[in-house]
DNA sequence: TTTCTAAGTTGTAATCATTACAAGTTAATT
DNA sequence: AATTAACTTGTAATGATTACAACTTAGAAA
């Protein structure tokens, strides 16, 4: 169940978070663009509509919606940061060939792990790597 | 089971790695040092020793053992890379009010995951963040 | 042991991502 | 339409990491 655009907004508006033009154009691109996005490829791609667009902007922004709960901030590498607009829980693969991260459907709950008793557990990744279908057929 | 210092040494020897002093001496602070440090904090802790050390030494003797396989990168921030020479699969907590890493036991094959068919994973990363125990009754 | 050399180390400088900041602009309330 | 706190922007500062060239050394060979 994604969210639209309009239902994002929509929870901007509910936290207090001003609706500025240029927040709602980094939004609008994290809610229809599901490539896991670096600040440089927002910033390239959104450039292109809005002209006068900073990338300070852009990171303040991220920031906004990531305290906000809206996106998620994604360090599968130690050389890049992602962002994510998809807030369900689930797991990201990262093929080390084409460089693509892939969502996928995991059940936190199935974790069976020891000696965390008594930790309060307030946020979960999973961070997979290896090659994908496509990349391992053409190998 | 923990690696012995001696053990990590003999694996560089096998591995074709030269034995160079401030090679040694980083694998040695990493088999004693549990604490998932920094390349800062093996720099400032590694000076004492080796006033000569510099620190791009210490960036080309994690990168060498981390391709042997000797240490793992662990990228739970955005904004810090730590390395771990514990390399049986475990998951990794950090406690966002003192900042410590723990260790916890996972069993990776536990995991329910849907949509990885065909993926070839090499690597699995689990992070946790929120609060210790000792964290916990401190407030 | 001594010689030899490929590999390792060092310090400095370059690069790249991110943050700080001050001046100008704007959302949204009155 | 006026007001103002919050937002945006460009530039400069910061901090981590990498590039590189000169020097040093581990370890093989003689």
């Amino acid at each position: 169940m994604e969210k639209t655009f309009e239902k994002l907004k929509n929870e901007l508006k509910n936290k207090n978070i001003r609706l500025s033009h240029q927040r709602l154009k980094v939004l609008e691109y994290m809610s229809t663009h599901k490539t896991h996005p670096t600040v440089d490829m927002i910033y390239n791609d959104l450039q292109k509509e809005v002209p006068t667009l900073s990338k300070t902007t852009i990171y303040n922004t991220l920031d906004t919606l990531k305290n906000a709960g809206l996106v998620k901030v994604v360090t599968i590498e130690d050389n890049e940061v992602r962002y994510d607009s998809r807030t369900h829980e689930h797991g990201h693969f990262k093929c080390v060939s084409c460089e693509e991260i892939f969502d996928f459907d995991i059940k936190f709950d199935s974790f069976a792990t020891k000696g965390l008793d008594n930790f309060k557990i307030n946020n979960k990744d999973v961070y997979f790597k290896g090659i994908c279908p496509d990349c391992s057929t053409k190998q």
